[in-house]
DNA sequence: CGTCGCCTTGAGGAACTTCAATCAGGGTGG
DNA sequence: CCACCCTGATTGAAGTTCCTCAAGGCGACG
C-alpha cells in the first residue's frame, strides 16, 4: 500500500506530486519527465472556493494540483451542482480539455492551492513527438474513466454508508500514493456539504452517517483530521477494491486475471 | 438534428455506423476511415445477453457495435450491477482498454449484435503514426468521459422522473445521429429492468415513471417502439442539454462560448 | 462580545424499495 | 388448435432511506 517509498531520484521538479502519479502510474521516465514539467508554467497561488475553470468557457490549459484540494462541478441547468470529482495534489483536473476545450463541467478550488497548467496545443504537441508522453496521457484518461465509471455503480447501487466508505478508502489510497496519508490518518478539509456534494447527499444525511461510522469506532474525526480506525470492515462494507486507481498499472499490464475474479459469474447469471 | 444527410461518399464501409460517427464526432477523411476500416476484423454476429468482454479478464481488442445495443457492465464484489452506458450501433465498448485491457466492468449484449473488434496494439500503432486518427481515439474518449460525468450528475442529483426523461432525450439525439430515429420514434429493445440498471432504480419505479410520462402524454410506447410525443416538455423536465453528447464538436471546438453559459452563476453563488 | 460558518439534532414527509400477486403476449409441445 | 409456460409489464401495500425544514450548539475570528 505505501508505494511511495522509492521516491528519491534525481532531476527537476520531483518533489512535484503530477511527476509522482506521472512515474508511478504511467512509469514515466527522465526525459519526458523533464519535458513535461518544464511545459507546467509557474504554479499558481489561489484562495480557497475560488473557480479555476468556469463552466461553460473556453480553456486552453490544462491545470493540474499540486497543492490543496480542488473539484470538478457540474451544473445543472436549474442551478444543482454535481461534484464530478474531488483532486487533490498531483491530480489533472481537466484532462478532457486536450480535446474539447468547452464543457458544462468547472473547476474549483476548495481549500487555498497551488496550481500549474500547460496549454493544451503545447501537450498535443509534446505527446504527438513523444510516444510515450501519448501513451501516459492515454492512461491517465483511462484511469479517470475508470473512477467515473466506479463512482457511477456508488451513486446508481450503494447505500449511503457504504458510498461514503467507499469515499473515505478511496480518499485514503489516494492520499496515500501523494504522501498526504500516515497511519490511516489524513486532513479532510472540506466540509460536509461538499461530501454531500460528492455522493448526492443532503448535509445532513452525510452528517448523520459520518456520526454513525464515527459511534461504531470505524473512523475518527478531530478537527479537519481523519483517521481510520477499521480500514479493513471499512473496506469490507463498501465493497471497496483500489483497483481502478491503478496505483501499480504499469506490473497490472503484464499480470493475469485479477484475484477474485476467476470465478466471476456470468454478467446475466446473478 | 438531422446530421445525416451529407452521408454520401464513396469509399470501403461507409454504411458502417462507426465510421458515420468517426466522420461526425472526430472530422476524419478518407484515408485514415479506410485504414480503420481495415484494421476492424469481420462483423462476428451475438445473440441476445452474451458477453462481449466479461469482467475482470484480459481484453486486447477494441469492440464496436454495428448492429444491436449494448452495455458496459459494471459489478459490485457482492453481486449487484450498475449498468455504466448503454451502446448502440457505432460505439465503442471499452475505449479503455486501450491503456487498460484489465477491468471491473465487462461489455455485454442486451439484443442481438453485429461486433467488431481492433486488437489494441494494432490500433495504437496506428494512432501513433497517424496523428489524426490519435486525435480521434482521444476525441472519442473525452466524448465518453463526458457523458460519464453527465451520468453521475443524473445519478446524484436528478430524481427517477427526470433522470429518466434526461435518458430518453439522450437516447433520442444518439439514434438520431446514426439514422435509428425518425420522427421522434425508436425502437427501445431492453426491459424495464434494465432500464432501472442504468438508472440505479428499481423495475418497479421504472414502470411508474414510465407510466406518468406516457398518461401525461409525453411519450408513447407500443411494442418496443417508442415515440417522444412532447420533445420539448421531455428535454425541459430533464434539464437535458445535448452538448456533452458532441455530434457537432468539429464546429464547436471554434466557436465562442455556449448560449446559456455567458451568465453562468458562480460556482459557489447558486 | 457578537457574528459567521459549520456541525448537530429533531420531527415530519417525499421518494423510492421490497415483496407479492396478477396480467398480457409469444412461443412450444401435444 | 389449444393448453402450457416463460418473460416482462403492471398493480397494490407496507416499509426504508433519505430529504426538508427548523432550531440549536460550538468554535473561530473580528
Amino acid at each position: 500500500m505505501s508505494l511511495t517509498q522509492q521516491l528519491p531520484s534525481p532531476g527537476a521538479g520531483h518533489d512535484n506530486p503530477f511527476v509522482i502519479r506521472l512515474r508511478l502510474l504511467a512509469g514515466l521516465e527522465e526525459p519526458e519527465l523533464a519535458a513535461l514539467d518544464s511545459l507546467l508554467g509557474v504554479p499558481r497561488r489561489m484562495g480557497a472556493r475560488t473557480e479555476i475553470v468556469r463552466a461553460g468557457q473556453r480553456t486552453d490549459r490544462i491545470h493540474v494540483i499540486l497543492d490543496g484540494w480542488a473539484c470538478r462541478v457540474h451544473l445543472l441547468p436549474d442551478g444543482r451542482r454535481q461534484l464530478a470529482a474531488l483532486l487533490i495534489p498531483g491530480d489533472v483536473c481537466n484532462l478532457d480539455a486536450l480535446y474539447l476545450p468547452f464543457g458544462e463541467t468547472g473547476i474549483a478550488t476548495l481549500t487555498s492551492c497551488s496550481v500549474a497548467a500547460v496549454d493544451r496545443t503545447a501537450l498535443r504537441r509534446l505527446a504527438a513527438r513523444n510516444p510515450s508522453v501519448a501513451d501516459a496521457l492515454g492512461l491517465l484518461g483511462a484511469v479517470e474513466s475508470r473512477g467515473l465509471v466506479e463512482r457511477n455503480a456508488c451513486l446508481g447501487c450503494r447505500s449511503a454508508r457504504e458510498h461514503l466508505a467507499h469515499l473515505l478508502c478511496e480518499l485514503l489510497t489516494r492520499l496515500s500514493a501523494v504522501s498526504l496519508a500516515k497511519d490511516y490518518r489524513f486532513t479532510l478539509p472540506i466540509t460536509q456539504e461538499e461530501i454531500g456534494a460528492v455522493l448526492g447527499l443532503s448535509t445532513v444525511h452525510v452528517n448523520r452517517v459520518l456520526q454513525s461510522l464515527r459511534t461504531e469506532g470505524l473512523i475518527e474525526q478531530s478537527g479537519h483530521s481523519l483517521t481510520i480506525c477499521d480500514l479493513e470492515s471499512l473496506r469490507q462494507e463498501a465493497g471497496f477494491r483500489p483497483d481502478y486507481l491503478h496505483f501499480d498499472s504499469i506490473d497490472r499490464t503484464a499480470a493475469g486475471p485479477r484475484a477474485g475474479f476467476d470465478t466471476a459469474p456470468n454478467l446475466f447469471d446473478c
